[in-house]
RNA sequence: UGGGGGAUCGUCUAACGGUAGGACCGCGGACUCUGACUCCGCUAGUCUAGGUUCGAAUCCUAGUCCCCCAGCCA
């Protein structure tokens, strides 16, 4: 696994499903634990998604076990090999090797269409000639049972033809379908002689036209599960009832193995929206920028929105996994995010609304460079030269005119320090026609060089600062929340809840060379601002991944 | 009015008959060449009602509330 800030200290936190496989393993039921992460190509990774892979390939890095990358390709009116190609690209991003075991579901349609042709055999597979629409009207509701198809007691001999049939391509989508055989009248709706394989005459990313038939959800995923040898099928709360069937299917078919099912609640975060029905609709409605907008909860968007992998790993465990439903407050996320950016982010200085500064009495000409710390939470990290001139840029939110008492920047009169650089004081302010500060006087103390002041004297402020002749200019995009309320879709269409700010473009940021110049990946902090990455648009663009923690900016 | 799950600080999560703990958020304070970081402190919880017990979040009984299931999606 990457890593790069993980606490070599980090206490263990178990929870009930780790417990189970640390049990089994200590039992000697099983001599190794093998789990999997089985998603469907049919969209994008999200940061839900990260649980279910923290947990399923934690396991098997703590147990010595393995955890196989196994996708669910059992619907090929939704998949893609898009698809497929980002979800891998997205688990190596997070950390997480799955070696030799990346598997498809479709790699045993042969098998599973041998087991369903011995299910039908045994008697416990029939062709249904119903309808969609007849078979639900027969299934019953969640009080009353089911009725019977009329097609329930076919023969074997008879049933084996059609299912054959149906397999060469005889009859046309939806026409018929494959039931299991169990109990019309059973409380738990799936085993309401469920459909396991319907005529879907689609291509396939991967088996191409092969097969015009395809198996559900419920027929390949315990099978997968069993020729994969798996020991702990983890899932989601969702699927608890279909454990049953899971195991009725593993009972009566000669698998070679007995994998158990365990769920756990699903991650659902504050201020997001998860579903991936919904993820489409913002990528194909245009909302975002696409799967990998950085304001989506999509490990692309994550990316590129500058959030390290190991900062979701470790939000991820402190989630934790339990079997109730619960909502954790995105505060979390960004509090994972901060703390390793923290230590691990490279510091520049960067101004993102300038506001100019002339130092009066600083001489003309080319100036001087002054050493910067570039992380001051790493000293390995090491420092810098930056350029410092007589002409400088400040923030403008750094200066007031007229400042109340709290205020500790810059206002006439006021001196504060540059930061690695020098005391200044303000001495006049130039304003424009309509009476906006353009312009800033200063004078600076040239004794003191590097920020201290030999006499002893203090500031109450430290800003940031770029030298204008130095400064290149970059494009700064600012996000915030995506949304407008915590819930977003809890009062209806989520679409409505999208804030309308949650994008501020910054065409003309001033940027300090080191910076700009600047090849390595990875995330970095502009100084007093927060922390930012490059975007992969051409040009100088930088994302916003967040914020530092602005106390000031909250009093007000 | 079927079946399956679940209720612990505002949020997430521990405690498995023996002091309800941690994290996030929030609020104070200290420190500070980032109003950051760090450090210290504070606020705040066992769904309800009975019962068993020396002792109950935990066991029992009865309720209440919440989530999931009626795709030929996963």
């Amino acid at each position: 696994m990457s890593n790069d800030t993980a606490p070599a200290d980090a206490p263990v936190i178990s929870n009930f499903v780790r417990d189970i496989v640390a049990g089994d393993l200590a039992s000697g039921k099983h001599k190794t634990s093998v789990t999997r992460f089985p998603p469907e190509p049919n969209g994008y990774l999200h940061i839900g998604h990260a649980k279910s892979i923290c947990l399923n390939f934690g396991l098997a890095e703590e147990f010595g076990g393995r955890c196989h990358l196994r996708f669910d390709d059992t619907n090929p009116l939704k998949e893609e090999q898009e698809y497929i190609d980002a979800i891998q690209r997205d688990v190596k991003w997070l950390g997480f090797d799955w070696g030799k075991n990346l598997f498809y579901a479709s790699d045993y349609f042969p098998q599973l269409y041998a087991w369903a042709e011995h299910l039908i055999e045994t008697g416990f597979a029939y062709v249904d000639d119903q309808s969609a629409d007849e078979i639900r009207a027969a299934r019953g509701t969640l009080t009353e049972p089911g009725k019977n198809s009329p097609f329930r007691d076919r023969s074997a001999a008879e049933n084996l033809d059609l299912f054959r049939r149906m397999k060469a391509g005889e009859f046309p989508n939806g026409a018929r379908v494959l039931r299991a055989k169990i109990d019309m009248s059973s409380g738990n709706i799936n085993l309401r002689d469920p459909v396991i394989y319907r005529i879907i005459d689609a291509e396939h990313p991967r088996t191409g036209n092969q097969w015009c038939i395809y198996p559900n959800y419920d027929f390949a995923h315990g099978q997968s599960d069993a020729i994969e040898h798996i020991t702990h099928s983890i899932c989601t709360l969702e699927f608890s009832d279909h454990r049953p069937l899971y195991e009725w299917l593993l009972e009566h078919l000669p698998v070679p193995a007995k994998p158990r099912q365990y769920e756990f609640a699903k991650l659902v975060l504050t201020h997001t929206v998860m579903s991936k029905r919904f993820l489409i609709t913002l990528v194909q409605g245009g909302h975002v920028a696409g799967w990998d907008d950085p304001r989506m909860p999509t490990l692309a968007g994550l990316r590129r929105r500058g959030i390290p992998p190991a900062a979701i790993r470790e939000f991820c465990k402190r989630a934790g996994v339990a079997r109730a439903n619960s909502t954790t407050d995105v505060a979390m996320l960004d509090a994972c995010v901060r703390e390793n950016l923290n230590k691990t982010a490279p510091r520049y200085m960067a101004v993102l609304r300038p506001l100019k500064v002339v130092i009066e009495n600083y001489p003309e000409g080319n100036g001087e460079t002054l050493e910067c710390v570039n992380n001051p939470e790493d000293p390995a990290a090491g420092s810098r030269q930056v350029p410092f001139s007589r002409e400088l840029y400040i923030e403008q939110d750094d200066f007031m005119e007229n400042p109340p008492k709290k205020f500790f920047r810059l206002s006439p009169g006021m001196e504060v320090r540059l930061r690695y650089a020098y005391f200044i004081t303000c001495t006049s302010v130039i304003k424009d026609a309509a009476g906006n500060v353009t312009e800033l006087r200063c004078t600076y103390d040239p004794a003191t060089r590097g920020g201290n002041a030999p006499d002893g004297r203090k500031v109450k402020a430290t800003i940031h600062w770029v030298s204008a002749p130095h400064a290149q200019e970059a494009e700064v995009r600012l996000y915030d929340a995506f949304y407008t309320r915590p819930d977003p879709g809890a009062n209806g269409d989520a679409i409505k809840d999208i804030n309308p700010k949650s994008l501020e473009v910054i065409k003309h940021a001033k940027i300090e060379p080191a910076l700009a110049a600047r090849n390595a990946e990875g995330t970095v902090q502009f100084e007093r601002l927060g922390y930012f990455c490059r975007d992969p648009d051409p040009g100088l663009v930088f994302n916003r991944t967040i914020g530092l923690r602005d106390t000031y900016a909250k009093a007000q």
